[in-house]
DNA sequence: TCTGTCATACGATGCTCATCGTACATGACG
DNA sequence: CGTCATGTACGATGAGCATCGTATGACAGA
């Protein structure tokens, strides 16, 4: 597997243009909040390897929003997309933000059976 | 006017009641994204004095979902009730959550016109 | 008591978006 | 080449909820 700096990154908002507004709307659904918090377990993961209750083209809907948010970043390796947190760079720009997110007990009802279809 | 131990204040959650879900939905909506900026600006404040885009009534509704969040508290002095962040409480539970989104510079489009009516 | 203000409750309305299924593109592997 | 897996794009659908207007209750002051 290649290096970081040599792998293809899907485009994503620079770290002062982020809108704090968007991270939080990005972060209040519950699944997405789920997804976040497996992904600081897991370091990384893709559309399939998350286990979350949704389809996978809702996951893939879900990654890109957290992306175009600020929240993730997605290399490309082959034919998957691997997902991260920019974990980092947000703690930079806002302190405490994830770590306290990421470290609060998930309280009841993360997973209900949702509407769609 | 009385002091705060003796005022009466609407019921809210405890601190380990708390859901960093809850309040994460509550910070998400732009109108009580304002508010709460409104409230860490003036210390308190109530339906009619808060200046925000939407009517009086659904002011009403963004700080009763603030309060029932944990986010506000919210006491009752004479006809009207003044609402406060529960500011070091959040900071005690969620360490640099509210600083940093109060700190955050308010990126554009805080306040279009919205659909409603 | 009467009046005005404050806040909430309630029902209605319509936009937003989470979800799904399907189709399609791309890369990996024989 | 063909086959399979991965991920996205697209359109459709329906639940959630932000918003409003009105009605109601409670308090303040004259």
């Amino acid at each position: 597997m290649m290096r970081d700096s040599q792998d293809t990154w899907l485009p994503q908002p620079a770290l002062d243009e982020i809108d704090i507004g968007q991270v939080l709307q990005a972060l209040a659904d519950p699944v997405r909040l789920q997804i976040v918090r497996l992904l600081a377990a897991a370091g990384e993961g893709s559309c399939t390897s998350l286990d979350v209750p949704v389809k996978r083209s809702t996951v893939s809907h879900h990654l890109r929003t957290l992306r175009e948010s600020g929240v993730v970043a997605t290399r490309l390796v082959g034919n998957t997309r691997l997902s991260r947190l920019r974990l980092a760079e947000l703690e930079e720009h806002f302190p405490g933000l994830m770590t306290s997110i990421l470290a609060a007990t998930p309280r009841g009802r993360q997973l209900e059976v949702t509407h769609g279809r």
